[in-house]
DNA sequence: CAACCCAAGCTTTTT
DNA sequence: GCTTGGGTTG
């Protein structure tokens, strides 16, 4: 055990205490993660059975990383016993071992927000509410926070106080929304983020027996991030501990920044009244940053009422002081920090992997993206957009998902008409309609249209067959094919693959790139299972993991020295020598939603605290005056939690101060200095100048010529006159399948 | 049914 | 400024 020896004593108590619980507040940068890998190896080579540790996190890195580290310290062989993850991937593995208490099949579908807001739309439609009150959002909201709190539909709808809420702000139906929701979840045997939490606790409490397996499985609990667990989480967790109590929870209330979303620091006060007994450690020392960053970092967090008292310090050298910017726009505010970048780097021979940009919307990205593509700085931007969301990768795992269960409405909905097989919206809502008054599910129905007395015109029916048909075929391969070939044979009969490849514009080829690497995120994927089971693993296997899988976690080699651009809530828990906390303006951070209330604007600070913690050598500061929003250029005003800091903390002048306020004068006078696009594209009447005697005459092969796709190559032609349809490609723009009499094409040869 | 055009809404943060 | 969805036209 002379690990320990790398631990001061506070990290080294609490990473040997085996037995009882514990609670470990931790400062930023104080060695956290340190003490739950070291008390993991160290609880291992006590004796303790890694099968009977848990570990939760709020991440899939924390936990990869985790992971890893402990592997090195006790070897793989045991660590790999360990079950450690999310909470979300933890529990929803244990619902699919138990799923028949639940009555959802093991392989039940996982809804991610987007496929929950389409079914709440599609909900509001069909039950005839006005879709400008009833925003999918708004509902979102509502069911998430009434499931975080374990309030079930019918309980919402018997709770007057809430559903009184819902009739003042004249959304007296949010609880009926909510139970048609559950019962449209439970029909396509899907749950949603927030159900994997909420039926864990229903599976819990209503079957004393699966509780009592998994606390004598779980004999010893972990939990990291413990400020922003939320109730439903909360509850798993001291039903799980119940028996033994050997629970080690570790966080820091001044990092909790996830409130929106259910987070309770109250979690952390109530586990004193929890475990009487608990013993607390609190972790003050920072190993991070230079003492101006801790500093500054205690002055900006003295400004909250509401925390638990502990004095963060560090032995580490004083530091440079911290550098306010100023910028006229958010255009200005990207070169400045660009430059800045680009000298620090030939002045401190700093690689681009040492700096961070960290804001507080996405939306920030775009002006550091322009400004480091011009420098010909290498970034990369976390978070925005995931590769396992882009609208490519969703059709093609929609095609997996349906083939894994058939009953998963939102996936049907998706691909049933893409590519393009002319089974269109009118056919869907018929079918869907007809589902729900039959109590079934919109696959039953175009399975078997008869049974359930669907109508529809032959052509339609033959499509929808055919539909079905190939569904069933790939559904027969999923116990024998590997997941990989099974894959890409779904990619290639669905014509998705056929579709990308045709499409020769930028952004289809990019797509059809995105399709290739989700196939071989497949290959990895198989082979990694392969040597972790020794079974081949099925496409199954791969939607289970592919559900919780958010951001590209498995950082690719060539991203790895890069500048890092992203949210500050997603850099928690990382840290960079560089850090720039850009956008310090009033309504932004704080963020306008967040100035209704002390609490709210608390976390804003708690966040900005974060930010600033990220930093180990020195920290910049940035503001600009006026901001591109909406489209519109806003003024702004520099944020007060930069008057939150000492003085004494600070760059005492900031030379770029001066030259900014001739230029704001400039360009307030001269707008056109600060250039955007503002072309509308000019829409160009056609003159027709086709007739009948043309199309006739049109056949394969033919050269034609199209008003906007130029000159192209008729590949095929279908469908009986006056509904001629036709391919043809064109070498501008690909291939277009055009109706003769209305695409006015003009015959060459 | 599919392609195109235009207006609306959007920006908190994520498993 | 951008994306999405509804409505219209081909």
């Amino acid at each position: 055990m002379d690990y320990l020896k790398d631990l001061n004593t506070a990290q080294k108590q609490a990473s040997s205490q085996v037995n009882g619980p514990m609670m470990v507040i931790a400062g930023a940068g104080s060695g956290k993660t340190k003490v739950l890998t070291y008390r993991i190896a160290f609880l291992i080579d006590n004796n303790i059975d890694a099968f009977n540790i848990l570990a939760l996190t709020f991440t899939n890195k924390a936990a990869n990383e985790m992971k890893h580290r402990i592997s090195q310290m006790i070897g793989s062989n045991e660590s790999r016993n360990l079950w450690m993850g999310t909470f979300h991937s933890i529990f929803a593995r244990i619902l699919r071992v138990e799923h028949e208490k639940i009555g959802y099949p093991s392989n039940f579908t996982i809804y991610d927000t987007q496929d929950s807001k389409s079914l709440l739309k599609t909900i509001v439609k069909e039950m005839g509410l006005d879709e400008k009150l009833y925003k999918p959002n708004i509902i979102y909201n509502r069911i998430s926070s009434a499931k975080n709190n374990l309030i079930s539909a019918q309980d919402y709808l018997s709770r007057v106080e809430i559903t009184e809420e819902d009739r003042s702000s004249g959304r007296a139906k949010i609880g009926d929304v909510y139970l048609e929701y559950s019962k449209r979840c439970f029909k396509s045997g899907a749950m949603d983020f927030d159900d994997l939490l909420f039926k864990t606790n229903q599976l819990l409490h209503q079957h004393p027996d699966i509780l009592l397996k998994y606390q004598n499985k779980f004999k010893y609990i972990l939990v990291d991030e413990y400020q922003d667990t939320n109730y439903s989480q909360y509850l798993i967790i001291k039903a799980l501990a119940a028996r033994f109590e050997n629970i080690c929870v570790v966080g820091d209330d001044a990092q909790s920044i996830y409130s929106f979303r259910g987070a309770n620091i109250q979690n952390i006060l109530n586990f004193k009244k929890d475990y009487p007994d608990y013993t607390l450690y609190k972790l003050e020392q920072n190993y991070r940053s230079t003492q101006i960053i801790v500093n500054a970092a205690n002055s900006i967090i003295s400004n909250n009422k509401n925390q638990i008292k502990k004095t963060v310090w560090t032995s580490n050298e004083e530091g440079d002081p911290i550098k306010l910017m100023k910028s006229f726009s958010d255009n200005e505010e990207g070169k400045q920090i660009a430059n800045d970048i680009f000298h620090t780097k030939s002045n401190k021979q700093a690689k681009n992997l040492d700096f961070a940009i960290l804001y507080r919307t996405n939306a920030q990205s775009r002006s550091f993206e322009e400004a480091f593509r011009k420098l010909n700085l290498p970034y990369k931007i976390y978070g925005g957009l995931s590769f396992y969301q882009r609208k490519e990768i969703k059709d093609l795992l929609a095609y997996f998902r349906l083939t894994a269960n058939h009953n998963d409405e939102e996936s049907l909905k998706r691909i049933i008409n893409y590519p393009k097989r002319g089974i269109g919206k009118t056919t869907i809502e018929k079918a869907l309609l007809c589902a729900n008054q039959n109590e079934t599910t919109i696959w039953n129905v175009l399975e078997n249209p008869m049974s359930f007395g669907f109508h529809c015109n032959s052509g339609t029916a033959n499509k929808i067959d055919g539909f079905t048909t190939m569904i069933k075929a790939f559904r027969s391969k999923l116990e024998t094919s590997s997941a990989f070939e099974l894959a890409h044979e779904i990619a290639k009969s669905s014509g998705i693959l056929n579709e990308l490849y045709n499409d020769r514009t930028p952004e289809g080829i990019v797509r059809h790139e995105n399709i290739q690497e989700l196939l071989n995120a497949i290959s990895e994927f198989s082979e990694y299972k392969k040597e972790e089971t020794e079974e081949q693993p099925s496409l199954t296997d791969f939607l289970i993991d592919v559900a919780l899988l958010t951001d590209a976690d498995n950082e690719k080699e060539e991203d790895k020295d890069k500048i890092t651009l992203m949210t500050i809530h997603a850099a928690k828990g990382l840290e960079f020598p560089y850090v720039y906390i850009v956008g310090m303006e009033e309504n932004l951070f704080p963020s306008q939603m967040a100035l209704n209330s002390r609490t709210e604007l608390e976390e804003e600070r708690r966040l900005f605290y974060v930010a600033l913690t990220r930093a180990k050598k020195k920290a910049t500061l940035s503001y600009a005056v006026s901001r591109y929003r909406w489209g519109n250029f806003t003024s702004c005003e520099p944020s007060r939690f930069l008057e939150e800091i000492d003085e004494r903390f600070l760059e005492k002048n900031h030379h770029n101060q001066q030259s900014f306020k001739s230029v704001t004068k400039k360009s307030f006078t001269q707008p056109s200095l600060n250039p955007r696009k503002n072309f509308k594209k000019v829409s160009s009447l056609n003159k027709s100048f086709s007739n009948n005697n043309e199309l006739a005459t049109i056949k394969v092969g033919s050269e034609v010529n199209h008003d906007k796709f130029g000159k192209g190559k008729v590949i095929q032609l279908s469908g009986d006159a006056p509904n001629v349809k036709a391919t043809v490609f064109f070498p501008s723009s690909g291939q277009k399948q055009l109706l003769l009499k209305f695409a006015k094409l003009q015959i060459l040869n």
